[in-house]
DNA sequence: CGCCAGGCCTTAC
DNA sequence: GTAAGGCATGGC
């Protein structure tokens, strides 16, 4: 096993990894300390957070010079990539529109990056994400993963990496339900289908110009706008969507009233100019914001 | 007990 | 194209 460090030098701007790991854009990660999911953090002594990549066990914490990992070789690049260390988040922050709510987002969470996550899993963990709490979501996808991912021993102890499209889609509907995936379960079996057999392609969905791109995700089963728009801004790189969930939704009535129309597309379009040059990174810190506590939470300001 | 959660599907118009 | 109703499960 190698480790390394990846000092805060050689990425561009500050750095959140609890916020970012922990703030529902991704379930892929398990902290390794004993605390739960969304516990707070010691600045002291910052947790491990582990996910299995592409069949290796890969750790990462945040330390006071940067991060910290361990691994395989090559897990430097990894870490950039899936945590967009090369987002310059200063200069991204800086053009993000001048309002209280975004502003004290911004203030409270500075450094919190999006994340860029592989595409099946994220397809299905927001296709569980529907009329689920985070925690729980959380839950399912770790169930998930032991029950139908492939094991990786390191050291003795066995992770479990996410399972693959055709693991899934031939796992029995009325076993998934049995996990508490409910009606859900089989939105995950049809559309783990449709991506083992090549029909939704992350390749081809990549080069469409945005609402072509969440047209094609939407012919997957259980997968809407608000689905499409989480798989499009947390694995493909739009940038630019924004998914209208209750607590945006929430923010858009109560800040942003002119911004309501009549359909999901009318209201995105609004919201996506008034969220500024990088909507999804003002989504993201406003969904977080609101979600963990907002105005009445204490440490506003 | 009722209400809600990072909604979506089917059906009816 | 939009509007209702149903839907699993768990936490509070």
């Amino acid at each position: 096993m190698r480790s390394g460090t990846i000092d805060d030098g050689s990425f561009r701007g500050p750095m959140n990894l609890q916020a970012t790991l922990e703030s529902g854009q991704t379930f892929l990660w398990e902290r390794t300390d004993e605390a739960s999911y969304g516990a707070p953090v010691r600045t002291d002594v910052t947790p491990w957070y582990r996910t299995v990549h592409d069949g290796n066990v890969l750790e990462v914490r945040q330390t006071t010079d940067g991060l910290e990992w361990r691994g395989s070789e090559g897990v430097g690049q990894v870490l950039r990539s899936r945590l967009r260390l090369s987002d310059d988040l200063d200069r991204i922050l800086d053009r993000t529109p001048d309002d209280r709510v975004i502003q004290r987002a911004i203030g409270r969470y500075r450094g919190m990056r999006l994340v860029n996550e592989p595409f099946f899993p994220t397809v299905i963990s927001f296709i569980l994400s529907a009329q689920m709490r985070i925690p729980r979501i959380h839950r399912l996808v770790s169930t998930l993963r032991r029950t139908y991912g492939q094991a990786h021993s390191r050291n003795g102890d066995v992770y479990y990496e996410f399972p693959s499209p055709e693991s899934l889609a031939a796992a029995s509907e009325a076993d998934l339900r049995e996990k508490g995936l409910g009606y859900r379960a089989p939105y995950v079996t049809k559309s783990a289908a449709l991506i083992a057999d090549g029909e939704i392609d992350p390749d081809e969905v990549r080069t469409l110009p945005y609402e072509e791109a969440r047209d094609a995700l939407m012919e997957l089963v259980g997968v809407g706008h608000k689905v499409a728009d989480c798989v499009l801004l947390f694995s493909l790189g739009f940038d630019e969507a924004v998914p209208l969930d209750t607590w945006i939704r929430s923010a858009i009535a109560d800040h942003f009233p002119e911004a309501a129309g009549e359909s999901y597309r009318e209201t995105s379009r609004a919201i996506r100019e008034r969220f500024g040059p990088e909507p999804g990174y003002t989504q993201t810190y406003v969904f977080h914001y609101l979600r963990s506590g907002g105005e009445d939470d204490t440490g506003a300001d």
